[in-house]
DNA sequence: ATACATGCAAACATTTTGCTTTGGC
DNA sequence: GCCAAAGCAAAATGTTTGCATGTAT
């Protein structure tokens, strides 16, 4: 389970993006290890400025043409927090994400439990017709801070 | 059971209106046909079109404002399609909304089965501490109609 | 040297708000 | 008549693109 955890690392992503004839440039290591050590999805917004923590200045666009290659690449991925902008966080292919968001204080944790939907998918299949099912799912509920607080 | 499913018509939400003292108008009654009818999720701009095409010509910004105003009162809630930008169904409090959305042709189907996570929910109340959970589920896949194209 | 990556600014799309007029009650 | 709703226009927000410059390979 670590070793599996391991391979996927912003240096593995990097030369990744190197076999595909693409750039390692400074900047863009600092993003994939903001992201990396977020273990969270983040905003295009946030990522500048966790990079700008690190010592890197990128432009907004950039993390957004970066963000945008590693979803082309299915490396990233968009998550729906419900808020005004997207959220970003790195894909594992061998992992399952799916998102708890507190509706209080806005936290999020991804929930590292085996896919609850397999069921679902296959009746799905049979059902409807449809095939090459993905889903995205988030709970929304109180933290149990929040829940404390009130 | 007949009954509660049409309890949850245009006239009944226009009469919930009224009695939080907000007004019955022509054209919000048609904006409220037209959600119901369609029975899928509609952008603003077609829920604007689809007015349009009944008679009445609602401003995108009254369609915005309505929308808001339903959301508000729980009779409405937006969808995450993955598109650029939201989607909104009229929400029967004892209904459960699933979709499924065809990644080759965007068509969008509501799925009418039991939620498939209250197992799930029971897990997050009980690992994470969360409560008052609520989720947003969107299958994405391809369906019968694209498969055969391809 | 050749592309790809970046920064900056501008264009775009969508959502949201302010204000005046209209109309339901 | 009073106050909410609608229409119109502008502002605000977030996303995307064009182009000149910098840089990894």
């Amino acid at each position: 389970m670590s070793e599996t955890a391991l391979s996927f690392t912003p240096e593995a992503i990097l030369n990744r993006l190197r076999g595909d004839g693409l750039r390692i440039t400074p900047g863009r290591r600092v993003i994939l290890e903001v992201l990396f050590e977020a273990g969270k999805p983040l905003s295009l917004e946030e990522i500048k400025d966790l990079a700008a923590a690190r010592g890197s200045r990128p432009d907004y666009a950039t993390v957004f043409r970066l963000m945008t290659l590693l979803e082309r690449l299915h490396l990233a991925h968009k998550v729906n927090l419900q808020r005004s902008c997207s959220y970003y966080e790195l894909h594992d292919p061998k992992k399952h994400y799916d998102h708890i968001v507190c509706t209080s204080c806005g936290k999020v944790v991804v929930i590292d439990i085996p896919c609850p939907l397999g069921a679902t998918e296959a009746h799905i299949a049979e059902h409807y017709g449809f095939g090459d099912l993905t889903h995205s799912l988030e709970f929304f509920g109180r933290c149990p801070e929040c829940a404390k607080a009130a």
